[in-house]
DNA sequence: CATGAATGAGTTTTCATTCAT
DNA sequence: GATGAATGAAAACTCATTCAT
């Protein structure tokens, strides 16, 4: 599967020392992160990420060598965010059961995906590079310790499982804009499934 | 005199009229498929899919006008298929409890996606079209029929919810390939999340 | 010619077979002519052509093996009529003043236009070929023979001079599409220009 | 925030921000025009137009969205050139007989045409989309009100008629190439015709 | 003669990326 | 750092023409 070809090309996402620059790749990356949530990210073209953020487009290609590393740094910005936000819930929920702690995740996963709309869809990607495939698995990691930490008799393979399976849930009412009332439903009605199935399940 | 005025440009969908084009037609979607489902829909080009097919990139433009075309003419195929599959399902489900249905649903989705893997990937596009939409809607109003008709006393607005994430609920395992374990583990764990909380709420 | 070869294959009478395809050769060329001076030759396509004749494609290159060809067949058939029907008119206008031909050449070339709209169109086309090139010289000296023959008076140069003027007058009106009155004007107005000036030079 | 959302794509048509820009924008219209009058709008390939003006083919699409629209721009800066010389003509000519505007006109015309061979080969072309009715129609309206200005007791109807049928006889010597003889005896031919008409005519 | 599926070279158009200023 | 013009390989799409049936 080794098929990166951007070896000979060091992928160097340039750190802006000052912070202006550093405003500038924060604007950069949410326009980036706005387009790709919006038209995904084959559709969206490095002119249209630049001109959304008023930048021209050699400015763009100054922070990010290619299209590829920009979403990367999108990513892993993001997935840092996240991984943070999972070790706070995971030192709240020493000793909760998996159920509460479900109703936790769900509410973290919701927020987080509802403010980052380009986070699973960029996660998903046909093709997906090595990279990609390490941000899930941490994140897995991240889910399944959560669960295993707070609950210790918990079967360490169903929290794998489930901590495969809440993100994906997660992402199933993002698809339902326009139909609020059903997507609040869905909302629910996953999130009393989760809960049940865990409590069944300890 | 020549009467017709052939309708300025439009004589390029060109529907096949004799046996040897129609397979010819069949075996240019099959081609589609198999590369929308192995690198995506944007990654894959029309060149690919006519010499995967081992046809003249004339051939392939010949029945589909545009690589949008050719995306719908095969989901709507494969769309029709499942609907006549979950129409069979629905005779056969009558008077059973929603977990049996959940069950089957299960199966005959599990298999449909598995013979079927672009029919996930193709559905589920970013900058949907009204037509991609049609279809969601249509399976989404099938399987909430399934359940409505096999036991009447369920919530109506229930059924929906899970009409709606039940497709979704599939999606998951397709994406870990390669851990073959986990993913038949995850499979059986979404199932008896679905039944138990079925069983639950009837 | 009747040929009383009634073998086992049971042989269509030769002589309507031909009509037959005479009547299909007809039919190709109005179907072309039509097109073309309705979007240009260029712009039409060879499928079009057929589809618009109810023929297929095949069909219409068992006739004409390049669309140079077609063009060439329909001009030189159009270019023939009017080159008769100058003839025609050139015998009865034999001792006529210059200021009666033109009128006379008038009216016929402006019926002819009206009646075959692909003739100017065609004749004349960027990159004119070599026999483009003779069907308006023949043209030409066949008008310019006309005042010739009719005002033996008249200054040969003059004549071909309005010979070459004359059939590009009647392409004006052409343009005017959808404005029947300025169209009808512009008729009346170059007919009298044309009229004076033939008048006052002789 | 990015947040001018940049209007889906229509941020193609960029117009030159720099000197250096607005040369290569002309030199580009240049070519187009010289391979434009040379062998007609279709017949000529944008990769040609590029070539010919020593640019990528991405340069030229860099200002010129479709081939369409570059022959917009460049009839519309002709026509603009063209309008002001008629403007400037009009001023100078208030008063004079129409016979004498005749004369200017078929000077100013003819310089126009010679030096600008794209302009009639572009601006009468089969399938006339609307803005090349409007800017014949304009063309039009200067010409008839040239001669409304300089001769009040004019008719009018006519002078729109006039309007129509001089550029028209203008494009008629064009066609004469390799019978520099002929052409420039025709061109004298057409003066007189519509001198002569136009003295009678007041 | 008739057919229409098939071809593929050629054309238009896109867009990630580079580079001179 | 910043800019935006410039590039050209690659993709989408067209259509005159051929050929097997």
């Amino acid at each position: 599967m080794a098929s990166e070809k951007a070896s000979a090309k060091a992928l160097k996402p340039r750190r802006p020392q000052q912070e202006r620059g550093r405003l500038r790749v924060a604007a950069l990356m949410a326009s980036a992160a706005e387009l790709f949530a919006e038209k995904g990210f084959e559709a969206t073209t490095m002119t249209e990420v630049a001109a959304n953020a008023c930048a021209a487009i050699g400015t763009l290609y100054l922070f990010f060598p290619t299209k590829e590393a920009l979403a990367e740094a999108i990513l892993r910005e993001q997935a840092e965010e996240i991984s943070s936000q999972l070790d706070c819930l995971s030192e709240r929920m020493v000793g909760h059961a998996p159920a509460a702690i479900a109703d936790a995740l769900f509410a973290l996963l919701g927020d987080f995906l509802k403010t980052h709309p380009a986070y699973s869809a960029m996660l998903d990607l046909p093709g997906d590079a090595s990279w990609r495939r390490a941000i899930r698995i941490r994140r897995r990691n991240q889910i399944s310790a959560l669960f295993a930490r707070a609950e210790p008799a918990l079967n360490p393979e169903q929290a794998e499982r489930i901590a495969v399976i809440v993100p994906q849930l997660m992402r199933i009412p993002l698809a339902l804009t326009g139909e609020k009332r059903l997507r609040d439903g869905v909302v629910d009605e996953l999130r009393q499934m989760l809960k049940a199935h865990l409590e069944a399940g300890s």
